[in-house]
DNA sequence: CCCTTCACGCGAACCGGTTCGACACAAGCG
DNA sequence: CGCTTGTGTCGAACCGGTTCGCGTGAAGGG
C-alpha cells in the first residue's frame, strides 16, 4: 500500500502518481483516471512520515500549553478547544506539549526533532526563555500572550492591563471605595506569568488613580482556595465592598465564601474580573466580566502561524484584544446600607 | 545538522553514528565519545520523520476527541490532560483529532497518513464507527468508554449505570420519592453516547427497584440550559425533592434554577450525579457525586496501549471503574418539612 | 605460528514519498 | 520536409534516518 504499489497496479512509475495526486505537473486524464481508480480501490493515503521527510513540511503544529498548576483551568481548554478546530479547517494537526519550559523534553522533541512546522505557546511569561529560544532560531511561532518587549514577534494577546482597569473603574463608578484584588497563585505571579503582572499593575494603577483603597491577593487555581481567600479579604478589612479577580478556577470559592459570610452579591458585594463568558455565566449571580474570546484568540493565533509558515520572511504581526465588560449581574452600586451582617442578604 | 554531518565531523560513517545513538551494536568508548562531543557541540538531534519512516513508528499516539456540542466541557479537559502526561510520560507525543466519526478528514489523517502508532478514543458511543473501524483493520487504540459489546477490544470504562443507581439508592436511602435525572443533550443521547444512555439505564432501573417516581430530562451542556431545566422540572413536578445529573456542564445553572425558585440545597432539594471532583467543589453548596476518576482513565489508557503497541497481539484489556460516591454537602434527608416557599431557603 | 573468534566500523540498501532533468512523440510552423 | 514547441511520462537522485552483511585487525587458543 505504498506509492510504488499504485503506480505498478497503475501501469506508471511512480512520479506519474505521485504527479498525479500533487498536479504539480500535467497528466492525461486518461492516466490520472486510472491512477484514480486504483487509489480508490485499495484505500491508499500517502505516508505522512515519507512526505515529510521529502519536503520539509510536517503539516502538523505544536501547542506547548504548560499546566498552570495542577491542574488546567478551564480557559485552557477553550484556547485548546480553539486552535485545534482553526488548525484542522486549515489542515493542520495539532501536537500537544505539555512544556513549561526551554528545557523541558518535550519541548525538544517538538522543536528539535522537527515533529511540527511551527508551534504556538501559551502561558506566556514576561521572560519566557522558550520565547527567547524561539526567537533566537527564528523558529515560526505565535504566542498567545506576550512577553515584556513583544516587539518582533507574533503573537496574539489581551490587554490585561486595560481591562483590569475597566474592572476597577467600573466598581468605581458604582461609588465602591475599599476593593480587592485576587490574582492567580503566588507562584505564577512569581514566574512572571503575563496575566497575572499586568493585571495587577492595571488595577494597582486604576485604583490610585481613582484613590480607591485595595488590597491584592494572590489565590490558588482552586474553589476551596477561593473560598479561603475571601475570608481573608473580609477578615483583613471588613469593609470592603467589591472585588476584582483574574482567577476563574476560584470563583465558584469565593462565591461560596460570600455566601457564608452572609454578603449577597450584587447588593452588599460587587464581584467582577477577567472571565470567559462561558464561566461566567456558571456562576450564580452570572459574573459581570471583561471576556476571555478564548475562540477568536485561537483562531487568529492559527491564521497568524499558517501566514508566517506560508511566507517564512513576513513581518511581524499581532492582535492585541481589548473587549469590552459585559454587564451581567454581579455588580451593582456600593450600598448607602452598612456593610452587611449575616442574615442581611436573605431578604429576597 | 544531519548524522551525515555528524559522521563527517566526528571521522566515522553514518552507521558508526546511529548505532553509537540506539545502542544497538557495540562502539568503542572512544568512538562514542568523540560523536558524543560532535552532537553537543552542533546540538544535533534526529529528524523525527526520517526516524519515523526508517523504523514505521512514530512515537506519537493520536487522541480522538470530538466536542461533545457548541464546545468542550470540564471533564474532557480533565482526560486530554491527563493522557497527554501519561504519554510524555512515557515518551510519546499526543496528536489531537477533533474526530466524531469515521470518515472525518482529521480521522483519516490520523490513521490513514499512519501519522500516530496508535489512537485513544473519546466520547464513545455504543454503536461507534470509530471503533468499528479500527477494531476490523486491528488497528492498534484504546478507548476511553465503551460500546455496546466491548468484548475483545481494549477500554477504560465507567461503570455509568452502577454510578447512576448508586446515586438513586442514595437520594431514596434519604427519602426521597420523587427525583429526576438531568442527562445530556438529546442530540447525544440519540446519537447514542454511552455515559447518557447506561446512566439513563442504571437511573430508570434502579428507580424503578425503589419505587420512585421519576422524570428524566435531557439538557444542553451549559449553565443557561441547566437553569431552564431546572424551571421545567419544577414545573412538570413541584412536589420533586432531588436530582441526579450526569451534565456537570449544567450544574450551575441547576443550582441557580433551585436558588431562583427558593429551595434551599440540601434542606429541601438534593443533587447528586456522576461529576468529576474538581467540578463538584465548585459549586455551592459542594456536590455529593460520584467521582470521575480522569486522570486515573487517560493514565490508564496510555498504559494500555503503550502495552498494546509493545506487543501487538497481546490479547485484549480493559478497565472498568465504579468510583465510590463522595459525600460532601448537596444531599440531605427528604424533609418531612412542606415544600420550600421562596424566602423559606434563607433562614441561615 | 596459524587459525578461529570477536570487537568494531564501513558501505549499501531500504523506508515512501517528491522533484528535477531528460526523452519520446505529436502538433504547428515556415 | 525539417525544426521548434509543447505535452506526458519516466528514471534517478534525494530527504535523513536504520539495519544488514561484510571486512579488517587484534586478541586468544592449540
Amino acid at each position: 500500500m505504498n506509492i510504488g504499489e499504485i503506480a505498478k497496479r497503475a501501469g506508471v512509475s511512480r512520479s506519474t502518481v505521485s504527479y498525479a495526486l500533487s498536479g504539480k505537473r500535467a497528466v492525461s486524464d486518461r492516466t490520472r483516471e486510472k491512477i484514480q481508480r486504483v487509489i480508490d480501490e485499495l484505500g491508499y493515503r500517502p505516508n505522512a512520515s515519507a512526505r515529510a521527510l521529502a519536503n520539509g513540511r510536517t503539516r502538523t503544529i505544536g501547542l506547548v500549553f504548560p499546566p498552570a498548576g495542577d491542574h488546567y483551568t478551564g480557559m485552557q481548554l477553550d484556547f485548546i478547544g480553539s486552535v485545534v478546530e482553526a488548525a484542522a479547517a486549515n489542515d493542520y494537526d495539532v501536537l500537544l506539549s505539555p512544556s513549561g519550559v526551554d528545557s523541558d523534553r518535550s519541548f525538544q522533541r517538538l522543536l528539535g526533532e522537527r515533529r511540527v512546522d511551527g508551534a504556538i505557546l501559551m502561558e506566556i511569561r514576561l521572560q519566557d526563555d522558550r520565547v527567547d529560544h524561539l526567537l533566537a532560531e527564528n523558529f515560526p511561532s505565535v504566542c498567545i500572550g506576550r512577553t515584556a518587549q513583544p516587539e518582533g514577534d507574533w503573537w496574539v494577546g489581551l490587554d490585561h492591563t486595560g481591562l483590569a482597569a475597566a474592572c476597577v473603574h467600573h466598581l468605581a463608578d458604582l461609588g465602591h471605595r475599599r476593593i480587592a484584588f485576587v490574582n492567580r497563585p503566588e507562584r505564577l505571579l512569581r514566574a512572571g506569568y503575563e496575566s497575572a503582572h499586568r493585571g495587577l499593575d492595571g488595577f494597582t494603577k486604576a485604583a490610585a488613580e481613582r484613590g480607591l483603597t485595595v488590597r491584592t491577593y494572590n489565590c490558588g487555581d482552586d474553589a476551596p482556595s477561593g473560598q479561603a481567600c475571601l475570608e481573608r479579604i473580609l477578615h483583613d478589612e471588613p469593609a470592603t465592598t467589591a472585588l476584582v479577580t483574574l482567577n476563574e478556577a476560584a470563583l465558584g470559592g469565593l462565591y461560596r465564601g460570600l455566601a457564608e459570610a452572609g454578603r449577597h452579591v450584587p447588593r452588599d458585594f460587587s464581584v467582577t474580573g477577567v472571565v470567559a463568558t462561558r464561566w461566567a455565566e456558571t456562576v450564580t449571580p452570572q459574573l459581570t466580566a471583561a471576556d476571555v474570546p478564548a475562540a477568536q484568540m485561537g483562531r487568529l493565533a492559527v491564521e497568524l502561524l499558517a501566514e508566517r509558515l506560508d511566507r517564512p520572511d513576513a513581518p511581524p504581526r499581532h492582535h492585541l484584544l481589548a473587549p469590552p465588560i459585559s454587564l451581567r449581574a454581579s455588580t451593582g452600586p456600593a450600598g448607602t446600607v452598612a456593610p452587611a451582617t449575616p442574615g442581611a442578604g436573605l431578604i429576597a
